[in-house]
RNA sequence: GUGGGAUUAGCUCAGUUGGUUAGAGCACUGGUUUGUGGUACCGGGGGUCGCGGGUUCGAAUCCCGUAUCCUACCCCA
């Protein structure tokens, strides 16, 4: 039998309608907050993930999956989502044309990791970008919308909060630490000594307590912001608080990929597993610059759908539609056509055998119609038709003509 | 990529030191004398026990390999 890949998933059933209802929910949140959809192609040069996410970065360094297609381009499938709308975002020329531009997004990722609960090689973001908004107010905002869609799907969370500095002090910052893990680089473990060379700041969140000892003394990004940074960030705390936004401050919150700078953001989860970030973001000011546009300030977040789904609350499941049956042979093909005409304004579902009332109420019943419509040889006779509300249990014969 | 655990019906799982035709609950389907649903009772269909080797008179059960899932690490949404 041939089946899926690994860590590649189909959405059907109940999956599908919590998959759907979280899409529907996300959707009417960010159109609220003035967001436009935008879909980008899942298949991109394989450059624009290097020079975006960095390929110091375990993403592009080892899970893209990369090939040279029929045209001998080197592409690969998109493994995250931002890079794609920054793309596009740049070549539509909206960099030059100024403005304020807003997005939402949501579609397939794909990362060739090994899958576990809440990790699949093909998964879902919903995500929204920003442009040309240089306020600290709009990252705040970002924040506020994640909080929006996690409540309105009933799902708690924690939020992380930490600044991740920019241009001006980063670089500083970095090379401190740099020298400081360099200094007790014999007592680090084996992944540490890795992360000096690909990603130093990813010492900080080591899970070894012996490194965690090591850096007690490590200097700390938040004390080593530049001015603006600063007052970015405690202008940042003052909103989500005037907002009712509770928070943590992680300062050993990094993110993977390597364009975030400033505010930098991640919703967890404490029930889902060790892959518990749900949601992530922050401002990323550099990049469209980095990607060839014109300097745009920019931030933005993504949600993993598949991470979201066992935690969504769905309202509970209604009576809808029409359940329509025949208890005679003679009477289907006219059931049939009732069916059609009421299809032009209702949910119908149509029996083809004729069965007993007994049956078919339990038919009507099992698919959760509001209403059980059925065609007897006194309704054949009569030109009618027996109509019964499963949820008052209220029942009428009614013409034809008046179904 | 590394370590640990699992894999038996559509689903959740039993299956006693290896021994006839592998079971249950739920789900599905039909019936309980012919026009009243969700509950009750009776019946029915459905499994080459993940896959491939090996040991044995005999394997769901023991051994090896492999795939997938779960889980921790790693990474991240």
């Amino acid at each position: 039998m041939v089946k899926s890949l690994r860590g590649m998933n189909d959405i059907l059933s109940e999956d599908y309608e919590r998959f759907t209802y979280f899409i529907n929910t996300a959707t009417d949140v960010a159109q609220k907050y003035g967001f436009h959809f935008i879909e980008t192609p899942l298949l991109e040069e394989t450059a624009l993930f290097k020079r975006s996410v960095g390929e110091s970065s375990d993403i592009v360094g080892k899970e893209m999956y990369q090939f040279t297609d029929k045209g001998e381009n080197d592409v690969c499938l998109r493994p995250e989502g931002t890079a794609g709308v920054v793309r596009a975002f740049i070549q539509k020329k909206l960099d030059k044309a100024g403005g304020v531009h807003r997005f939402f997004y949501h579609g397939s990722m794909f990362r060739y990791e090994r899958p576990q609960k809440g990790r699949l090689r093909q998964f879902h973001q919903f995500g929204v970008e920003s442009f040309g908004v240089d306020s600290v107010y709009e990252d705040a905002t970002m924040i506020m919308m994640t909080s929006d869609i996690l409540k309105r799907c009933g799902i708690g969370y924690r939020l992380q909060l930490n600044s991740l500095g920019d241009q001006n002090c980063m670089p500083d910052y970095k090379a401190n630490l740099v020298k400081f893990v360099t200094e007790c680089k014999d007592g680090i473990c084996e992944d540490c000594v890795r992360r000096l060379d690909t990603n130093p700041i990813r010492v900080l969140d080591c899970k070894n307590d012996k490194c965690q000892t090591l850096y007690e003394g490590a200097p700390k990004l938040l004390n080593s912001l530049c001015d603006g940074c600063e007052s970015d960030f405690t202008k940042l705390k003052k909103i989500l608080t005037d907002n009712g936004i509770a928070y943590e401050i992680d300062t050993n919150l990094v993110r993977g990929l390597d364009y975030y700078s400033k505010t930098a953001f991640e919703f967890v989860s404490d029930n889902i597993g060790s892959q518990s970030a749900i949601a992530g973001g922050g401002r990323y000011d550099r990049l469209v610059e980095f990607l060839d546009g014109r300097p745009t300030p920019a931030v933005g977040f993504a949600m993993g759908i598949e991470r979201l789904m066992e935690l969504i609350v769905m309202p509970e499941s209604k009576r809808e539609g029409y359940y329509i049956g025949a208890m005679d042979e003679e009477a289907i093909d006219l059931v049939v056509r009732l069916t059609q005409e009421k299809r032009g304004s209702q949910k119908v579902i149509c029996e083809f055998k004729a069965k007993n009332l007994k049956n078919h109420l339990k038919g009507a019943d099992k698919i959760n119609a509001k209403f059980c419509c059925v065609i007897g040889t006194n309704e054949i006779k009569d030109g009618t038709i027996w109509v019964k509300d499963l949820e008052s249990k209220s029942e009428k014969v009614i013409l034809l003509k008046d179904f």
